[in-house]
DNA sequence: TTGAAAGCGCTAACAG
DNA sequence: CTGTTAGCGCTTTCAA
């Protein structure tokens, strides 16, 4: 009567049922936005009804890359690096590559993914952020065909995408010298945990040497060095305000530590920018709200470039190591 | 030079280094006793010696080595989606799984996943973030034996984790008519894009009620609805301040928004919360810099509960659906 | 957007 | 014993 097996369905009985071809079944599942919206609701219909299930093995067989790009970044302490991810998302988002997330919160941790993600040719793409490697973890990604592109480093065999830290620190110093500001400081996490790397060290002196070249000294007692996270930050930027001779203007090598220092500023009774100025550094989303005037590096794009440059790299595109520089803007608000 | 590939070697590797064809090969693996000796320890040593593993077998090892938990989730246009999302990845980090992000921006999209990651049944867990998903598809993803967890959502079959958002109204409504408020405003996304829920809803739903015991009404000009990202929500902000008999005191469905209300009023010049109290919701870790007094929905924690959940799911420690819904709390800062 | 057809890596029937 | 060859169920060009 009824010859709908007992046995299990394949993609052709399917197919047959749908009045088309395996082909047009398999993209309903692998690469649904190439079908049409009647087509595949038929097929989906089709696939419940018969509880279809694809046989793994035949799959496995079949299939060619493995589709998967891995990103390595540090553990969502910044709203930096979650912003970056979000662009590297969007992009992703928008091809066939599945997403996969690897945080890391120790020195451990990045050498074994270093490692594991190298042996296990399980990526076809490898997206590094914010972190540093020493060349033998770099060599054994070559070696085992990992194509990688990082973010906020550079190494000469990988394409990158960074900021000129250091140029940034000359912009917040020459604007905060342009208004008129002459006892300066800044807070930023100078002595980033052990597997991360230390941009803001690297702003602090551009900073400096900005301020060099007005002949201003950044005294020691003004440099406030505090981790990122919150209640560092508010304790650090305390004590750099509740010194006797108050800098006039501060330059937080994070939005997110410049957030902080408004905090304890308002606490304190401060009016900002007339008693104290804040210039961030990131151009995170919530500066806008809070009205920070701050030094943009284009997280978001930054991320999209990133994975822009990876797909290229992958599809054979772009064969060539290339390094991307995104430029700096300020973005004047309303604390400076 | 040496074209010993770095691929996987296939079993026509073997056999051609072994001057013999794939049939012998796969003899020798599947049924040895019917391979010459001698042809078979040659075939031995060359599968040794390359390290073959046949496919299936290599995806299969690969499958159940690297574990894989999945995420679907709104793209990141809130970070109340990303503060779950850190929970969530907090909890994976300290496991062998790995995690995938799908990120959804339209209902198409959002089906696609649904159909795709039921079918391919590569995903040891899922879970499923502030989406809303049909019988149809909740049953697929049950055939298919893929663990899941919703967040933000309910479904009789899945175990969820969620906040109670009309409660979470009342609260509000309680909190600023304790504090003196007569005339409230409300501002949210009542109407999400058609792939989201819609919590604001609820919230608005709840703060009408909340109000109505201490016979208060909620006007409708009032009643601000306003899709989450930043440039709609100033725009709705300042339709909303700038009415004849603008509200003393304002709930915004999510903090980012009340962060909208509070720049505005500031550019209008209004105290805060002298000449208007802003009230938020979700507990952002922005929040606190920036003062803002939030019912907190434990974001984070949310996400870190739907996690262990699954887990505990896919272990098989616990079978049972269960429905846990998360407290919610008022933290009082400055704004209100 | 779809279908035809050529694989993918492997097994097994059939010759020899 | 071993090789030839025809699939297995699925994916992925390539053209239409």
């Amino acid at each position: 009567m009824n010859d709908a097996r007992e046995e299990n369905p394949t993609i052709y009985d399917v197919a047959r049922l749908a009045g088309l071809s395996i082909a047009t079944v398999s993209r309903v599942i692998n690469s649904p936005e190439q079908v049409n919206e009647v087509t595949k609701n038929k097929v989906l219909q089709i696939i419940d009804e018969l509880g279809y299930i694809p046989k793994a093995e035949a799959r496995a067989r079949a299939i060619r890359g493995t589709r998967r790009i891995g990103v390595l970044t540090p553990f969502f302490t910044s709203p930096a690096f979650v912003e970056r991810l979000r662009g590297i998302a969007f992009v992703i988002g928008t091809t066939n590559f599945e997403l996969i997330v690897y945080t890391v919160d120790s020195k451990v941790r990045l050498q074994d993914y270093l490692v594991s993600l190298a042996l296990t040719r399980n990526l076809d793409g490898l997206i590094i952020m914010s972190l540093p490697f020493n060349e033998t973890d770099a060599k054994r990604l070559i070696a085992h065909q990992v194509k990688t592109v990082i973010i906020e480093y550079e190494q000469e065999f990988f394409s990158s995408v960074k900021i000129d830290n250091a140029g940034g620190g000359k912009i917040a110093a020459r604007y905060l010298t342009g208004k008129g500001h002459r006892r300066l400081g800044f807070i930023g996490e100078i002595n980033p945990p052990e597997y991360a790397i230390h941009p803001a060290l690297d702003r602090l002196n551009g900073f400096k040497e900005g301020l060099a070249e007005h002949h201003i000294l950044l005294p020691d007692e003004h440099i406030c060095s505090s981790p990122i996270d919150q209640e560092s930050s508010l304790k650090s930027a305390c004590e750099l305000l509740q010194q006797e001779q108050r800098p006039t203007a501060i330059f937080a090598a994070a939005d997110i530590q410049a957030m902080a220092v408004i905090k304890v500023a308002k606490e304190m009774g401060l009016n900002i920018p007339q008693d104290l100025a804040v210039l961030g550094f990131d151009g995170l989303e919530v500066a806008d709200y809070m009205g920070l005037t701050t030094i943009n590096q284009s997280l978001d794009e930054t991320g999209r470039i990133a994975a822009d440059l990876l797909l290229a790299q992958i599809s054979g595109a772009r064969q060539s190591v290339q390094h991307v520089s995104v430029p700096l803007n300020i973005i004047e608000r309303e604390t400076v």
